[in-house]
DNA sequence: CCCATAATTCAACAAGCGTTGAAAAAGGAC
DNA sequence: GTCCTTTTTCAACGCTTGTTGAATTATGGG
């Protein structure tokens, strides 16, 4: 009984950037299996083949919403691996650790795809997502070696796992604190986060570190 | 074109157990998603419908695969929870550890599950394991809070998080090294986990000890 | 030997998915 | 005013999924 829609132009038209703000708001909500080109469709507005007039599939939609969100943070990352920025590893670790929350958390669909979950219509997804990480994992990494050679961090650690370490545990952090914050501490999602955090922080520097007992003062103001 | 197979008991009946085999078998090679009915029922050589005769529905059957797999990896938990055993907290977080290794490095789909990963038609699993698994949570967080009050443990630090730092990154080691462990540094899978695993709980003990720089002898086969 | 029951397959259902081709309407060009 | 292009919706297709009811056959009891 759906009363039918006026085909034809709108009066505002659809934007590209429109539909990928609503399938970032379905992730969000319902997570990537709940991500349907239904839904994406539903929650702009539109009818379903809409989407297929600005994007040639869902596997290319899903494709622009990775160009639109991966480069921003790979710049981020890669201004801070910069060897001229002169902050300590620790500063560093930190920081690249805060970039990823601001980057992922506000999607938990996001944080599936980079956990390679498979999609129907996007099978490829995950494979691209990983390329296009890499050069943040590289640059996590470049922090790490720089740290290893200043002495900053124990000899003989792998960086490739101690940057696995540090990242996946803050994914970790996002997806699972907000479920159980409020009902094991009653604090606010947002708050129990960020406590989280700065435990995890803490307890992977004194993990890595070659002298764990020194202050970090950027992290005096939490 | 399927040549129709003869209907009626076959000389070796159908155990519904020989179905929770061929499902766990489905999970490790496919994952959680590619384990649909068909595919259980094509792993174990039968008919899909047959897995109604023995399950109430596909949810059923995965609640049996739960009761199959949890109440062990509960039980091994309680016991190294367990106050009487004189370990110490180093060991025993070791031990919790591969535990979990234990039981749920030969599942993907399993790990999937764990994570919350939700499926058609076993749309409460997610919430089932998550309270079945508590116990196991409970356990871990007791062999904390004892390190805590032993002065084993650094004081101040959350045992909810700690435990959740400890078996996450397990959880994640075994679903991420054996894909990267041969591309990067020429082992063989488990080796890389185990490696790995080594280096976390490296990175882990330092990061949570009130004195990680006694040494852990039963490490020092490794 | 007959019959009830247990175990199995088959064919079909409805729902959801990504996708496509055609129809409709608005807006600008001439 | 007419026509062409752009933007939009609609209806349907083919596929996969969980699920069901009927049909079939082997087995064991009386």
């Amino acid at each position: 009984m759906p009363t039918p829609r006026p085909r034809g132009p709108k009066a505002v038209k659809m934007d590209p950037r429109t539909l990928l703000d609503a399938a970032l708001k379905v992730f969000a909500r319902d997570g990537l299996e709940g991500a349907s080109l239904r839904a994406i469709a539903r929650e702009a507005g539109c009818d379903p083949s809409l989407i297929y007039y600005h994007f040639e599939n869902k596997e290319a939609m899903f494709s622009a919403l990775l160009e639109e969100r991966i480069p921003p943070l790979v710049k981020d990352l890669r201004r801070l691996a910069d060897p001229l920025d002169p902050r300590g590893t620790a500063e560093k670790l930190w920081t690249a650790m805060r970039c990823f929350h601001r980057h992922l958390h506000d999607s938990a669909g996001f944080r599936a795809m980079v956990r390679g979950q498979i999609v129907r219509g996007a099978e490829t997804i995950p494979e691209q997502l990983a390329r296009r990480l890499r050069p943040a994992q590289f640059a996590v990494i470049a922090i790490i070696r720089r740290g290893l050679r200043r002495g900053e961090l124990r000899p003989g650690l792998n960086p490739y796992l101690v940057g696995l370490f540090l990242i996946r545990m803050e994914a970790e952090i996002l997806d699972l604190v907000p479920v159980f914050a409020e009902r094991l501490s009653g604090l606010k999602p947002t708050v129990a986060v960020a406590a989280a955090e700065c435990t995890w922080f803490d307890v992977f520097w004194r993990g890595v570190a070659a002298h764990p007992m020194e202050p970090l003062p950027f992290l005096e103001s939490l």
